[in-house]
DNA sequence: AACCGATGGTTCAAATAATGAACCGCACCT
DNA sequence: AGGTGCGGTTCATTATTTGAACCATCGGTT
C-alpha cells in the first residue's frame, strides 16, 4: 500500500454522520500510527483537502474538494444535469429520487430530490455510502458491470441489512439476470424495511454502467399502477441522464419493458 | 516535498481548459519523472480521484471528488446555499455574479449565475483559478486576511493581467485599507479590460475571510446609480451568505456604507 | 492540588517505499 | 523503413516513511 493510497484512504473515514474527526479518532479508525496520521493529514491539509477546526483541532473536508468537483462538473456535468432530472422525476412520481455512482466496492449517493405530494416519504442524505447487493441502485449497476467485478463484489461477505436482504451470491446472480431482462432493478425492504426502491443504470461513454438513478417509495403506497408509473418515468429519466452526460447504453439494453 | 503532496499537486494541472491530460503531458507539466507520475496517477486512480479515458488513456478527474464534495456540502453547505443567493443577486442587479474561495496563493471560482436582462454580459467559467491582487474577490479576501498571509501574497511577483492591474504592493496595501473602510472591493479592468467588478468578503465561523461574493459588469453599463444598486445588493447578499454558512463577520466589519 | 486519562504534537534510528535512467512495444506519421 | 511520440515497465540506488516512546496540555475526579 503506497503512501499516497494510505493518505487518501484517510479521507474515507469522513461520512455524513462523522463530518469532523480528531487526530486520535482517526488513528484508531485507520489502525495507523499516530505520527503517520499526523503527517499525512498535514499534507492533506496543505493541499486543501482537509482543514482543521479552531477549537478542537478536528479535521474536516477542505475547500479543495469543492474546487475539484466544480472542475469535473465543468467538463463532465453529472450533478448539475441530474439535479434537474431528479426534480422532474420526483414531481412525476411523487416520491423520493436519488442518483448514485459505483465506486470500488461501494455505491455512493450523490444527490436527491423529494416530492411534496405525500406527507410520508423516504428520507435520504447525500453522500451516503451503501452496499451493492442490498440496494436497487447497486443491483442495477452490477447487472451491467464486468463479470469479474461482479465476482469480486459477491465474493466478499455480504451484509444482511434486513431479514429481506439477499445475501446468497447465486440468488443475487439470478436477480441480476432478471434485471437484464427488463433493464430495471427493484428491491423491497432489502436495505431498509418498508421501502420499495426502483432503479435504472446510468451508462458512461464506454457503455459501462457508472451509476444509477432510483426512486424510493414507502412499500405501503406501492400499488401496481404506481409501479407502472415509476417504471415508465424511471426508464425515460435514465435514458435522458445517460444521454445528457454523453453516455451510451449497451446494444442489448432493453429500450422498453420486456414482454 | 512529501510523496502525498507531490501526488496531490498533480491534480492542480487540471483546469477548465485542460480537463484531460495524458501521461507525457503531465510529466512535462510537473517536471517529474514519467515513472513517478505514472505510479502516482495509478494510486490516484485506484482511489477514484482520477479516471482514465478509454481511447487515448488520458486522465480526467474521477467520481471520488464528487463524493467528497457532496460530503462536505452535507455538513457545511456553501455551494447549495450560494446557488440561490447568486440567482437572486443576478436577478436583482441584472449582471453576472459568482462566488470564490481563497485557497493557497490563488482564488478559485466555485459557481456563477447570469442575468438574462442584458444581451452583453461578463461570461464566466466555474472552477477558474485567478490571482488575489487583480480581482475584486481576491482583494476583498485579502483585506480581511492575516497580515502575514497578505505579506506572503504580495511578496511574490504580481502578474499584470492588463495595463490597469495594480502590481505595486504599496498601492495594493492602500487599496486594501480603502476596502476595509467600506467593506466592499471593486476593480475596474484590472483582471479583464472593460469589466467592472464588485465584491464582498465571506466569513467563516472563525471571523476570517474564506471567500468572496462578486458582481461583474461591463464597464460601459456602470453608472453611479447602477453602482449603488450593486453595492447595496452585494452587501445584503454577502451578509446572508456568511450567515447561512454559519460564519461571522469580524466586529470591525462595516455594516453599511461608510460615510 | 495532585492525579488520571485523554488529547494534539514531536523525535530519530530502523525499515521501507519512492525514484529515475533506460528500456519495451506500439501506433502514427512521413 | 525509419523516425517520433506515446503509455507502460524494470531495478539498483536513494531518500522518505515509519512507529515506539516521549512531551505538554487540557478537563474531569478524587
Amino acid at each position: 500500500m503506497g503512501t499516497v493510497t494510505k493518505a487518501l484512504s484517510l479521507l474515507n473515514y469522513f461520512a455524513p454522520d462523522r463530518p469532523e474527526i480528531g487526530l486520535s479518532d482517526l488513528t484508531r479508525l485507520s489502525n495507523m500510527n499516530k505520527a503517520t496520521v499526523y503527517r499525512l493529514m498535514g499534507e492533506l491539509q496543505a493541499a486543501g483537502f482537509v482543514e482543521q477546526g479552531e477549537g478542537d483541532r478536528a479535521y474536516r473536508l477542505g475547500p479543495q474538494v469543492l474546487h475539484l468537483a466544480a472542475l469535473r462538473e465543468a467538463s463532465t456535468p453529472i450533478l448539475s444535469v441530474s439535479r434537474r432530472i431528479l426534480r422532474e422525476l420526483s414531481d412525476e412520481t411523487g416520491e423520493t429520487t436519488h442518483v448514485s455512482l459505483g465506486h470500488g466496492s461501494w455505491v455512493q449517493t450523490l444527490s436527491h430530490a423529494y416530492s411534496p405530494r405525500h406527507a410520508t416519504k423516504v428520507t435520504m442524505e447525500d453522500a451516503q455510502t451503501v452496499t451493492y447487493h442490498a440496494t436497487s441502485s447497486g443491483l442495477a449497476i452490477l447487472a451491467y458491470a464486468d463479470p469479474q467485478f461482479v465476482d469480486s463484489i459477491l465474493s466478499q461477505p455480504l451484509k444482511s441489512h434486513t431479514n429481506l436482504t439477499l445475501v446468497d451470491p447465486d440468488l443475487i446472480r439470478s436477480k441480476l439476470e432478471q434485471i437484464r431482462q427488463t433493464g430495471l432493478a427493484d428491491t423491497l425492504g432489502s436495505f431498509e424495511l418498508e421501502v420499495h426502491s426502483h432503479a435504472v443504470p446510468i451508462f458512461g461513454a464506454d457503455h459501462r454502467a457508472i451509476g444509477a438513478l432510483a426512486v424510493a417509495a414507502p412499500a405501503a403506497r406501492m400499488t401496481a399502477a404506481q409501479q407502472d408509473t415509476i417504471r415508465a418515468a424511471l426508464r425515460r429519466a435514465g435514458a435522458a441522464l445517460t444521454h445528457r452526460i454523453g453516455g451510451r447504453a449497451p446494444a442489448d439494453y432493453p429500450q422498453s419493458a420486456a414482454s
